[in-house]
DNA sequence: GTTCAAAAGCAAAGGGTCAA
DNA sequence: TTGACCCTTTGCTTTTGAAC
């Protein structure tokens, strides 16, 4: 997936990007065995999906116990029209803004004792629809009660629409409750961008048609989201925790081994053993191999 | 190239003013 | 009375840059 964005920035001609991707590519390519643990280096990128696996964890154990103390959480989802690639960088930026102003004028209403405090955790994502080239960016957010979704959900037609034209319709606006908390939490943050599109929409439903990558539209969400927040929490604060200081200790006895694609496997440069044993399954090979789509159009 | 701490940059929270 | 906008402080997160 990371080769096919980076044939995609080459088209581009942004080397700078393809630099980034680079740096996905090799995260963790060496992997330091000792005394049964595993060490290696995250590059922490937002398309690396083993970094966005480990932020997702650590996201999901730092919110999850503040989470579930809420009475009954709502999860609502917030939406514009699907615009073009070249707009998107735009609507993104309006969409934040739409929902400062939102808070900023929920939290006039709190302090003069006429409204509720706006809570919750909000994260940005971005669809794809490949039969009109079109991009959908939405918030994800998840509220402790019912009476704040609804509000989020008037505001935000309030603060699209007031000027007569039409940006949003209620519709695409929803608010249902939670059920799975562990679930929708994971959906929250599930990181800017699915990575996987439907090739025909209108399917859905009817007929199981195969999830494809769409390396130009991943490239250009990354691309109008870099440097914009993804995951943000508003009106609370986490519980204060103490970071524990990991502890250096000197390790005499290790192992290196480093990925080759080939093996699909770690190789350890000594012995020439593989890590893990790993074999690719027919799937994923697939998946690999014929579900990426790289059109440049 | 990696690590780590300081600095810079951002956002939230709490407040205020002003004009419609 | 209300919303837009402004200010300051505080607490994070990200970036930078120097040491290794």
């Amino acid at each position: 997936m990371i080769l096919s964005l980076i044939d995609i920035t080459k088209a581009k001609g942004e080397s700078e990007r393809a630099q980034a991707y680079w740096n996905a590519y090799h995260c963790q390519s060496k992997i330091i065995s000792s005394d049964n643990k595993l060490y290696g280096n995250y590059c922490k990128n937002r398309f690396c999906t083993v970094c966005c696996a480990i932020r997702k964890a650590e996201i999901i154990n730092k919110y999850y116990p503040v989470l579930k103390e809420w009475e009954k959480p709502y999860f609502v989802t917030l939406t514009t029209k699907a615009v073009k690639a070249k707009n998107l960088n735009k609507w993104i930026f309006g969409m934040n803004r739409a929902f400062n102003i939102i808070k900023n004028r929920c939290k006039k209403r709190y302090q003069r004792g006429t409204g509720i405090q706006l809570i919750g955790v909000k994260s940005l994502e971005c669809n794809f629809n490949p039969q009109r080239k079109t991009y959908n960016p939405h918030f994800h957010i998840i509220v402790p009660n019912k009476v704040i979704a609804d509000l989020l959900k008037k505001e935000w037609m309030l603060q699209w629409n007031q000027t007569g034209v039409i940006y949003t319709s209620p519709k695409a606006q929803h608010i249902r409750e939670v059920e799975n908390l562990e679930r929708d939490l994971i959906e929250t943050i599930k990181y800017g961008s699915k990575i996987f599109t439907e090739a025909d929409l209108k399917k859905k439903g009817k007929k199981a048609t195969t999830p494809l990558i769409y390396a130009l539209a991943l490239d250009n969400i990354l691309c109008a989201m870099k440097g914009k927040r993804i995951f943000e929490r508003f009106g609370f604060n986490l519980p204060k925790t103490s970071k524990k200081k990991p502890i250096k200790q000197l390790v005499i006895n290790y192992e290196e081994f480093i990925f080759t694609s080939d093996a699909t496997d770690w190789i350890s440069t000594t012995t020439g053993k593989l890590l893990t044993g790993y074999t690719q399954t027919s799937q994923l090979n697939h998946l690999l191999n014929e579900c990426i789509n790289t059109e440049t159009y």
